[in-house]
RNA sequence: GCUGUCAUAGCUCAGGGGUAGAGCACUUCAUUGGUAAUGAAGAGGUCCUGGGUUCAAUUCCCAGUGACAGCACCA
């Protein structure tokens, strides 16, 4: 005799079980026909499932949210059935329900290529057609792995074997095809709908192995309706327009050739972007108590052994080796043991705690080739990086005070919302376990002081110590980390570095590692998606380009870009024998912010038209009003302040 | 690193066993014009590198390098 309370309170008895189905017509024909999938207490289960005591119910249809990921993991399963029946011997593996979409691997000797997705997707389409009802069955486990063995499907024998004893083993048949899956599924194939797409064929490891085989992995998108399907392509070539690589080319910031992949060649311009953020972050930290030091390129293998880092990053460094001598050297990988040598020249007074000591570190590290992407993951790069010496009471106070930096300087630069991650002890690691629970007990502390909200990232830690990662997202989607705080006891134990306490004796200082941006090659390169080569004026690598209608306006218009040098903008002069709109055309293709066209009416009046990017109108300026206001324009947030107030 | 795809002018790309094309960009000439393309002419290629097959290879085959996508990696 269950009740079922509905989500706007109200009771229905029922006389026996019920199924989510006969609730459904019980309240009415329209949410019979709509209803996808029931939630029984929180928990998403079949329609076709028995209720058999009192419960909560609602319905999920196809306006729900939550309907896209039943949409997406159904069509991974309608994707499997296709496959296996376009290509026999092909084994399934999984296929989750992904961000925007889902995949599944699959096993078989000739990987699939884009070539066969039409024939696939074609088949997909045919099975929604049939629209033939997902079942639900508990199957005996030995039954399971042996049904599946016999099939010669071993990947999937594998996954059983494995569940934990507890779970209840489910199979859903669709037609005369079956998986094994937990659920729930959707009513039927036709509920999946037609606005999906497959997209792009892959390799992925079995169970992301490396040592395990390469399975063949097929990726696409599910969308409730056509036009989200179609709003969603739109997206995926705007961000296609916004590809820092491409941006960077024409807008001639940087490139990167095979003899030297992996770094960066920085043109004029892109260096220019690349110093007005390096001045800003140099500011940041100054006026934050940090003081910037600059250590070797090339240090002695003996300190990498000390510090650990040749034992377990060997592979990853650039070593270099000298004729007239034994020793070997390596390119630093990182900047922390440098900075613990700083710390240990003479002796350190508890007084001096904390001791926050910065570097712009320029950094070697050899990356897996598949691992490079333009300048977002290079193997020579820059860091804003520090390291804070502390006593373990001042970690908590020093975590609050860089997220408070952090959050600033994203603001600043265009980032409202960024991810942050807490990363605990992984299982190759340095120090007892007694020290990493006082590191992670700290950082905890020290977030909930800050009031960041973090997500698990179970394991991932660095080898010395707990960490955050402040993620930013690109307009691909994809997500970077460019933040990070790291607790570490372990580096000033291995590198003995000290200070002398207030009653005169000797103690380890903490290490805090911490970057805001990170890398300066990967922010830029976010920042470049970020706005899409629409720089805000205080970053854009050409601020201004001076632009002439008739060759008698020359003279005066080198005038109005001298001038504009002179109040510290970055200028261009256009005198090209070309016509206005053409230079327009051209300078608004390049994302310049600001045009100035000069004509013999300005010439004559001292004045400019002021054109800004993007805009259909000028306005006409007397020529010292528009560098007043070009130049509190550019102005970088930072300063702007300062500059209200007279400073 | 692994799997797959790709590599032709500065860029975007077409082509194809018989010494290579378009558009844009570039140079020159004419044009001096008022806010997203003035016109004409010209120049520009080791068709990624090495090997093989062939009378002949940029094209077919093999290897390497690099790029791209995903996976793995990311102190």
């Amino acid at each position: 005799m269950p009740t079922i309370t509905l989500p706007d309170g109200s009771q229905r008895a029922f006389d026996a079980a019920v199924t989510g189905t006969a609730i459904a017509e019980a309240i009415g024909p329209g949410l019979a026909r709509a209803a996808l999938v029931m939630v029984v207490d929180g928990q998403e289960q079949d329609m076709a499932r028995a209720i058999t005591a009192d419960a909560q119910v609602k319905f999920i249809t196809r306006k729900d949210p939550a309907a896209l990921e039943l949409i997406r993991h159904d069509a991974a399963h309608l994707m499997a059935e296709a496959v296996q029946a376009l290509y026999p011997g092909t084994q399934v593996t999984i296929g989750p329900s992904i961000e925007n979409g889902f995949y599944y691997d699959f096993y078989r000797n000739e990987p699939f290529t884009p070539e066969d997705l039409p024939a696939i997707e074609a088949k997909m389409r045919e099975l929604v057609a049939r629209n033939e009802t997902f079942t639900r069955e508990e199957w005996d486990r030995d039954v399971a792995v042996k049904y599946f063995e016999d099939k010669g499907e071993r990947f999937k024998a594998e996954l059983i074997r494995d569940l934990p004893p507890s779970e209840t083993i489910t199979i859903y048949r669709q037609g005369a095809w079956l998986d094994l899956c937990r659920g729930p599924h959707l009513r039927s194939t036709g509920d999946i709908g037609t606005a999906f797409k497959l997209q792009k064929t892959a390799g992925a490891y079995w169970r992301g192995n490396a040592k395990n085989p390469m399975l063949s992995r097929i990726y696409g998108t599910a969308w409730r309706d056509q036009k989200e399907l179609d709003a969603y392509l739109t997206q995926l070539e705007e961000a296609e327009r916004r590809d820092h690589r491409r941006i960077g080319r024409e807008m001639d910031l940087f490139h990167i050739q095979e003899e030297a992949v992996g770094s960066i060649f920085w043109h004029a311009k892109g260096w220019k972007l690349y110093r007005t953020v390096e001045e800003y972050i140099r500011r940041r930290l100054e006026r934050n108590g940090y003081e910037e030091v600059r250590t070797p390129q090339l240090v002695d293998r003996k300190l990498w052994e000390k510090s650990g880092h040749w034992e377990k990053y060997r592979k990853n460094m650039f070593i270099a080796e000298v004729v007239e001598e034994e020793s070997t050297l390596a390119l630093k990988p990182m900047n922390c043991p440098c900075h613990v040598q700083i710390f240990k020249q003479g002796l350190r007074s508890y007084r001096q705690l904390p001791l926050r000591m910065a570097e712009f570190g320029s950094c070697h590290r050899y990356e897996p080739s598949g691992a490079l992407h333009g300048i977002m993951r290079v193997r020579a790069f820059t860091q804003d990086d520090a390291h804070i010496f502390c006593t373990e009471d001042q970690i908590a106070s020093e975590t609050v005070k860089f997220v408070e930096l952090l959050e600033s300087v994203y603001k600043d630069f265009g980032f409202e919302s960024f991810a942050v991650k807490f990363s605990d002890r992984p299982d190759e690691r340095a120090g007892a376990d007694e020290v990493w629970d006082r590191a992670e007990g700290a950082l905890k502390t020290a977030c909930e002081m800050a009031g960041v909200t973090t997500t698990l990232n179970q394991g991932e830690g660095a080898f010395y110590g707990p960490k955050l990662e402040f993620v930013l997202r690109d307009a691909i989607g994809r997500d970077w980390q460019c933040g990070t705080l790291q607790v570490d006891f372990v580096m000033p134990e291995r590198l003995d570095a000290e200070y002398v306490t207030a009653d005169s004796a000797r103690a380890r200082p903490v290490m805090l590692h911490r970057a805001i941006i990170g890398s300066f090659e990967r922010f830029l390169g976010i920042l470049i998606e970020q706005y899409a080569g629409r720089f805000p004026l205080w970053l854009a690598p050409t601020q201004v380009v001076v632009a002439t209608i008739v060759s008698d306006a020359d003279d005066y218009a080198a005038e109005v870009a001298t001038a504009l040098r002179v109040a510290g903008l970055t200028v261009e002069l256009d005198v090209s024998n070309q016509k206005i709109q053409a230079k327009i055309r051209d300078h608004s293709l390049h994302h310049v912010p600001n045009i100035l066209v000069v004509g013999r009416k300005e010439a004559e009046e001292r004045t400019v038209a002021l054109r800004r990017l993007g805009g259909a109108a000028q306005e006409i300026l007397p020529l010292q009003q528009a560098i007043a206001l070009l130049k509190a324009e550019a102005m970088p947030p930072d300063l702007r302040g300062e500059a209200k107030h007279g400073a």
